[in-house]
DNA sequence: CAGATCTCAGCGCGACTGACATCC
DNA sequence: CGGATGTCAGTCGCGCTGAGATCT
């Protein structure tokens, strides 16, 4: 058993991602904001008015932890929230205006960084390279 | 800018590490192995006696991070350090009998979930797709 | 009561920086 | 001295579990 694990395709997802993540830590940095952070920025961009527990399903985490994100986005002023008229225990989350700006600057930095990692495939495979990774995101999910 | 993130390519290949992460914890955890862990223990099994400055490097990640792992397995007892002849204060790591059983076993349960992810790709679209995460790196770790 | 939601407290892993000692 | 190496200490991000409060 001294086989080298270099070709393995769980290996190179790994590696491949783990590059990924320094690049996007770079590009965020400057914003004073983590790849989390990033991503629910992202999503209340995108949908509005979202309780913790949606937004911790769609990330695939617990709602312990995504109340810590959403917490340090609330206390650095980016996001607000405010109760949910029909339920009483329920609290929205919404982008505040310093919020949208954050969330624009952090777009283009990311933009960047997504534009240099499609590059890398061949504009033709682009669509398949999604597909593969959407496969290989279900085949991981499954149970 | 109310765009969705979801066709992102850099989106897509964060989803799928994240969900085979947890994979690889579900697999390990009964072996009490992080997956950090087992990436040195295969290490070292391929390659033994290397210095933590060694392992660090190839795991792209800092000396004093990859000390933290090491001296896990050593206290474990999965791992042992002694002197490097050539060099008074480098340490060379290398696997013990447990070592070798734990890796082993390891490689098994890893291997199942390695698997059920190439599964996700038409066979002959492996080697391209592990090409294509080679690619994806490189892109993100060139200067 | 059951179920959904939010919150607090604590833990673990794995990355980081900084400072320092040691050896060649 | 300079450079490589190892070590200790502290911090941070972000997952987790457990326990509990509140509302429908």
């Amino acid at each position: 058993m001294t086989k080298d694990m270099a070709p393995l395709l769980g290996y190179r997802l790994k590696l491949a991602q783990h590059a990924l993540h320094r690049r996007m830590e770079e590009a965020l940095r400057p914003l004073g904001l983590s790849p989390a952070q990033y991503a629910v920025l992202a999503e209340l961009n995108a949908r509005p008015d979202q309780a913790n527990a949606d937004l911790a399903e769609r990330a695939f985490i617990t709602p312990q932890s995504m109340q810590g994100v959403l917490k340090g986005l609330e206390v650095a002023g980016l996001v607000e929230r405010r109760q949910d008229s029909r339920h009483g225990r329920r609290q929205l989350a919404r982008l505040t205006v310093l919020g949208h700006g954050t969330a624009d600057a952090a777009n283009i930095a990311v933009m960047e960084v997504e534009i240099r990692l499609e590059a890398a495939v061949a504009p033709a495979e682009l669509g398949e390279a999604v597909q593969m990774m959407e496969r290989l995101h279900k085949a991981m999910i499954a149970p």
